[in-house]
RNA sequence: UCCUCAGUAGCUCAAUGGCAGAGCAUUCGGCUGUUAACCGAAGGGUUGUAGGUUCGAGCCCUACCUGGGGAG
């Protein structure tokens, strides 16, 4: 199936590690691939504004169907002109399902076939989310990639569980299919399968039959060792779409993503980056840094002397500490600015690394210089 | 000078005569398709001082010290 608004072509592939190098097309504009993606759930990264997103570089950005979908409502942001324009983000948006949600607030729900009945954790009303209703949600938000309306398990989870919630992930994704028209949105079938080699492969095998125009890994990072999830994207490998896409969800941590694209990992999100740096941790080249310790009171240094972003180039880490420590809303501000910088910046290096065929090399640069035990 | 109230963790305050606590602050940790500017843990005390009563005193009694209020 071809679609005139979505292209993806693989324009090198890494002779030392096999990762891809690639470009995604969309309505609007193109990414670069290997990419990080910020999220901004309620139509906002959080302690952001959309010209800082773009002045650090910025491709894309992940927004949240069941969030906005609540509140201030798909009706309300169709009025405004779009999420695009609602936002200011002119450029590409990917909006997550619903289906992530519906895992994450077990206890509140009831999965039926059918679809999902839920309470609104705002106001407690009770409301239903189908893949018809994910798909007529995100057509009318108008992002440039739509997710289909999956069923996430958990970790760890009986093989009964996993392949019922696969099976009905497969189901969902046919009606996610046949219920979106929109041709300027992409839909991404989403792989499940949980931790059982079997399920995850006769997944990848079954969206693939579907034909989506990208595909989502989702299930992982919900708690499992990280070598457990390195080996299912082994697993997987060879049977994802090879000229599609591939979209690992919820994961981006500074190693995650390396170890993802040497994996064949085309696409990443992740709130780890803008979470812990509203509470007051941040990434340097050389691990992770509590920058709201005491330690840190009379360092008049940069974050990261490694790093361009605002932040690191005219505030010390002595000021972002006490920032913190006086609750000034700039302190998550800065801390985002950079943190954000930093995995955008990291994979940029790792697409000049692919193109120069070494990706391996970055990866044991990074491994020496980046300390995953410690905090400085 | 007298009367009166009060002195308990860094701060603000709890605690029938029966294991001395909380909130905040401090320190440290966690956070991976965001219900998260959040959550968790730890350190911290001769209960103003000195005596007394009591099996047992932060609490009752005496004196003193410090501070607030009042009278003169």
């Amino acid at each position: 199936m071809t679609n005139p608004h979505f292209s993806y072509e693989v324009t090198h592939i890494c002779k030392q590690s096999g990762a891809r190098l690639g470009v995604l097309h969309t309505p609007h504009g193109d990414i670069p691939t290997p990419i990080y993606m910020p999220v901004g759930t309620s139509a906002c990264v959080k302690a952001m504004t959309s010209r800082e997103m773009e002045e650090i570089g910025t491709k894309i950005l992940l927004s949240n169907t069941y969030h906005l979908h609540l509140r201030p409502g798909e009706e309300l942001i169709r009025e405004a002109g779009g999420l695009h324009r609602f936002m200011d983000w002119p450029h590409p948006i990917l909006t997550d399902s619903g289906g992530f949600q519906v895992f994450s607030l077990a206890g509140i729900r009831k999965i039926k076939e059918e679809g999902v009945t839920f309470q609104s954790h705002l106001d407690g009303s009770r409301k239903f989310i189908s893949p018809e209703v994910s798909m007529d949600i995100q057509q009318a938000l108008g992002s440039d990639i739509a997710m289909a309306f999956d069923v996430c398990s958990p970790y760890p989870c009986d093989y009964k569980t996993a392949k019922e919630a696969m099976e009905r992930t497969h189901r969902w994704a046919e009606r996610c299919k046949e219920h979106h028209t929109r041709e300027d949105q992409a839909l991404f079938g989403i792989v499940q399968g949980a931790f059982y080699e079997d399920l995850r492969i006769e997944s990848a095998k079954a969206l693939s039959d579907m034909d989506f125009i990208g595909y989502g890994i989702g299930g992982l990072s919900v708690g499992e060792p990280k070598p457990v999830m390195y080996e299912m994207l082994d697993k997987i490998r060879p049977y994802m779409p090879e000229g599609k896409p591939r979209y690992l969800m919820g994961v981006g941590s500074p190693d995650c993503l390396i170890e993802g694209v040497i994996r064949g990992i085309d696409m990443f999100d992740c709130v780890l980056a803008t979470r812990i740096a509203r509470n007051g941790s941040i990434f340097t080249h050389r691990g992770r840094v509590v920058i709201k310790n005491g330690k840190y009171a009379h360092d008049f240094s940069p974050m990261d002397e490694a790093c361009d972003c605002y932040a690191c180039t005219h505030y010390s880490r002595a000021y972002v500490r006490h920032l913190f420590n006086a609750k000034e809303i700039t302190a998550g501000r800065l801390a985002s600015i950079h943190n954000l910088r930093f995995l955008l910046r990291m994979m940029e290096e790792i697409r000049e690394a692919i193109a120069e065929d070494r990706l391996l090399d970055y990866r044991k640069e990074f491994y020496e210089r980046y300390d995953l035990t410690k905090n400085f």
